[in-house]
DNA sequence: TACTCCTCTCGTACGCTGTAAGGTACCCTA
DNA sequence: TAGGGTACCTTACAGCGTACGAGAGGAGTA
């Protein structure tokens, strides 16, 4: 401890050593709490109070890092979905089918980047395809050929892992009264079925007006829907 | 043409101003043959032969030239669709749909940037709204609940606009032979079904190793598996 | 003709990003 | 005691979006 005077801590604890593990973590929780914006080498280095450069010495690149965050959170899912004491594949695929999805879309749930960064990856990850080999697992079980849960798979697309992009966040409904209403009739020349659906949503259910979607819900629905199908599916081969 | 001796010619022509829609086509264009990580202000600005800060005189920043390119492909599927002659409403929503969205597939394949743009707006666009109502108008002719409708816009989700993301696409399928054999064996244990998936179709249908996966196929049968639970939720109510 | 105003474009510069290249402290082994 | 890996840091650079202010050119008015 000579000298070292600039600026850090002389250093009392001996220091627990960097790896890729701790700093994928970090990762995770960085973008948990600010944001999947405020991932940024430098951030997630000061966040381990380490300068940016340091994190080259155990990723290769950014890119390395978000294969790693997915990988953490899928991982994760893998895990939570391994606890669960699921109906028997053979006589309830779909049921056991339906409860790894929503537990998927559980674990989703907390990391709300995670949907993003997950389209974006390229390359493929070993617990995505653990994660797959099971549902693929699950629909053999009952009663599936290869050809038909593949397709199955595709069908599902990412709503196997839990989520589905919406196009259709509608953050910006009607906020005022008076201004609002003359915005809508103006609307409803060009959008009239849009106008109309949602009045009459907003009608049967008063305290949905904004945030009107209950995006549970709705994926629960198109799951159903798509299980139903494979169901018929299989049945008539 | 006193002087102006600098580097630019002396502009014979009588130069076309910029306006919002030229750039914007541009950046479609730009989109299109040099991808979407071209597609940056300084490029796009020496595209039109224009500095990047000019730019900026006819969009307010580079969020609105990416709605900006949605709407155009928005508008553009819009132009497609309206050319349809498409079955009666009446008699055949399913038909209708189905030929509205594989319509709109066709116009996005021919922008393969666009999927991932549109996810990633927030905003909701006019030429989107319009494409909806439309939807909606057809399914209101074919018998559904604006309530119904409504989930199923939700089901459909992005394929409504003709695109899946695909969670799946293995461009690093079996490259070799000798190795690539001997990997399989060690993925075996870990993923079997999926080998065996694979080991299957590519058995069934030896061509397509790599790139096994028919996207358009997968598609329709995604798309027919929807439709198809749509029209039996549309009749038991 | 001279003045002003508006429309449009450009030059410069700033803060941010990812990361290449090389330097330095520490510890383990020969 | 010397050498060599391991882990971290300093510096620097190119590229990004864009704030700010300066023009150039034409239109309208006195």
């Amino acid at each position: 401890m000579k000298r070292m005077a600039t600026k850090t801590e002389p250093r009392t604890e001996p220091r627990v050593p960097l790896n890729r593990n701790r700093v994928l973590a970090a990762a995770v929780a960085l973008a948990d709490h600010d944001g999947i914006r405020a991932l940024t080498m430098r951030n997630l280095a000061s966040e381990l109070g380490v300068e940016a450069m340091s994190l080259y010495y155990h990723v290769a690149n950014k890119e390395e890092v978000l294969d790693g965050i997915v990988e953490m959170v899928v991982n994760e899912i893998n895990q939570e979905v391994g606890r669960l004491e699921s109906p028997a594949a053979e006589t309830d695929w779909k049921g056991a089918l339906r409860q790894r999805i929503l537990t998927a879309r559980r674990v989703l749930l907390r990391h709300p980047w995670a949907p993003a960064i997950i389209e974006t990856r390229t390359t493929m990850n070993p617990d995505v395809l653990d994660y797959y080999d099971a549902l693929l697992g699950l629909m053999r079980a009952g009663g599936f050929s290869y050809d038909l849960a593949h397709h199955a798979l595709h069908a599902l697309g990412s709503r196997a892992l839990g989520f589905t992009q919406e196009l259709f966040d509608p953050d910006d409904a009607s906020s005022g009264d008076a201004e609002a209403e003359a915005m809508m009739e103006q609307m409803a020349a060009r959008i009239p079925h849009l106008v109309e659906m949602m009045t009459e949503i907003s009608h049967d259910d008063p305290e949905s007006t904004l945030g009107w979607c209950d995006d549970q819900y709705e994926f629960e629905f198109g799951l159903d829907l798509i299980l139903d199908g494979l169901e018929a599916a299989r049945l008539q081969t």
